[in-house]
DNA sequence: TTCATACTTCGATCATAACCGAAGCATGAA
DNA sequence: TTCATGCTTCGGTTATGATCGAAGTATGAA
C-alpha cells in the first residue's frame, strides 16, 4: 500500500529518550565507549548495549574496535545535519528538554554544533563576518566573498585545503539557544579548530561547551567586532 | 540532566508507522480532511483523530475547520524539508518500506516532492539546466546564472515574484528514487506550477504522481534536453 | 593460568501507547 | 425538530519494546 522510504524506522528510532542522548551526545564529533554513552544515557551497559546495536543496523552509528573497547560515532555528516535540523525545529517549537542544568548558560554562550562554532560567540561570529561583507547570503545560502577570502586568510586558515573536501565551504546552521543563523560547513570547522590552534579556545571535556581563555575571548572580540 | 531541544518528541511523533503514513501523504501539499488521512493510514477515525491532535499540539501540523471538516496540512515548510530530510537519509540506508505498490513505476518517473518536481523528471531538468550552465553548483549551494535567469524568463516564469518570498530561490533536495539531486525552493516550485500552468502536466488525484500529457511530455524533453 | 574489564546475549518484567467499540458533541440538511 | 455526517472523548484490551539481572564471551593484564 505504502511506497518510498521508512522514515518511522528512522523517527522511531531517534524517538526514544535514551537512544536522543547518545546521538545528542555524540554531535560533539569525538568517538566514545559504550560505557560512555551508557553512563550518558543514564542506563545500564546491557540496555545501552541493545540500542547501540539497533542505531549501527540502521547505519546511523559506525563502530571501531580498539582492544576491549567499542568507540561509536556519527555515521557521517547527513546524521548530524537531520540531527541538527530537527533541533533547529524542536527549539523553534519550543520543545526543551525539562531540565536545565548548571552547564546550560556556558552551553549558550559556546558549544560546538558537531563541528563548527554555535551559541552566542557563533551567532555573534556569523553576524559580523556578515556586516563587514566577508560573507554574503541569499536566502538559505552563504558565499565567502573576495573581502572574506582575504580575511580568513590572515586568520591563518588555509582556503585551498578546505575546498579539497567534499562537504559545501559554508553553510548556514540555525541555532537553538540564539533561534538565529550561524555558520557551518567546512569553513565553520576550519575557523573552529583554528581557534584551538591560536589557544584561544578549547573544549570542556564530556560536554558540548567551548571554554574561551581571557586573551582568547579578548582576540576574539576584537576579530569579530559587534555591529 | 540533559539540556537542549527535545529531539526525541519530534523522533517519536514521525516514529510511529501510522503518523509516518499520515505526514508523508501530506508531503503533497494538499490538505486532507481527518478521515482522509485516517483511511491512507488504514486506521479508524478515532484512533487517527488521536495520532492527529498530537502532531498539531506539537505544531508539526495546522488545521483549518471548514463546515464539519476538518482539513490538516504540514505546519509549514520546515516540517516538509525535515521529512525530505529523512526519506533521503532512509534511502541511503536501504530502509525502504515492504510493499512496493503499482504506482511506484509513475512515482519514480516524477511526482511532487512536498512543492517542487521530483523522480526521474525532476533529475533530468535540473541536470539539463546545469549542463546549460542555467544553474551553477558550489558543494550544496545552487544558484541561477544570468543566462539561466533569461531561459526562467522565457518560460514565462516571473522572477521579481519568486525572490520576494522568503524561501532560498534555488535549493538542492536530494531524491530518494534516483538518488541523486534535483532543485527545490521558490524557483522549484515555480517552475512545477508553471507546467501545470502551460498544461503539460497535472497531478493524479491521491497520490504524489504527476503525469505529462504527451505533448506535455514532448515539449518538457525540448526544454530540457538530455546531455 | 587466573583474574579483571568491556561488552553482549538471554530471559523475564513492566510501562507505554496504539488500537478499536461505544457513546458524545458539533455541524449541516431536510 | 429530526436525522445524517464528521470528528472527538472515554474505557478497556493488547502488543511493543525499554529495562535490568544474570550469565556468557572476548580482550588484556598479572
Amino acid at each position: 500500500m505504502k511506497e518510498g522510504p521508512d522514515i518511522a524506522l528512522i523517527g522511531s528510532l531517534i524517538g526514544d529518550p535514551a537512544r536522543a542522548n547518545m546521538l545528542t551526545t555524540l554531535m560533539t564529533g569525538k568517538a566514545l565507549t559504550a560505557s560512555e554513552l551508557a553512563a550518558e544515557a543514564g542506563i545500564t551497559a546491557q540496555t545501552a548495549s541493545s540500542h547501540l546495536s539497533k542505531l549501527e543496523t540502521a547505519g546511523l552509528l559506525t563502530q571501531r574496535k580498539q582492544g576491549r573497547h567499542r568507540y561509536f560515532a556519527l555515521a557521517d555528516d547527513e546524521v548530524g545535519n537531520l540531527l541538527e535540523a530537527m533541533m533547529g525545529l524542536a527549539a523553534k517549537r519550543g520543545h526543551m528538554r525539562a531540565r536545565t542544568g548548571p552547564r546550560d548558560p556556558a552551553l549558550r554562550k559556546a558549544r560546538v554544533c558537531y563541528n563548527h562554532l554555535a551559541g552566542d560567540y557563533g551567532v555573534r561570529m556569523f553576524d559580523s563576518m556578515v556586516t563587514r561583507d566577508f560573507l554574503a547570503e541569499d536566502g538559505e545560502e552563504i558565499f565567502l566573498t573576495e573581502a572574506g577570502e582575504g580575511f580568513v586568510g590572515e586568520l591563518g586558515i588555509a582556503l585551498p585545503d578546505l575546498e579539497k573536501s567534499r562537504r559545501p565551504l559554508c553553510r548556514s546552521c540555525l541555532d537553538w539557544s540564539e533561534r538565529r543563523t550561524h555558520l557551518a560547513g567546512a569553513l565553520g570547522t576550519g575557523l573552529l579548530d583554528r581557534f584551538y590552534d591560536l589557544g584561544w579556545a578549547h573544549r570542556i571535556e564530556g560536554s558540548r561547551v567551548v571554554s574561551f581563555t581571557g586573551e582568547g575571548e579578548r582576540r576574539f572580540r576584537e576579530c569579530f567586532p559587534e555591529a
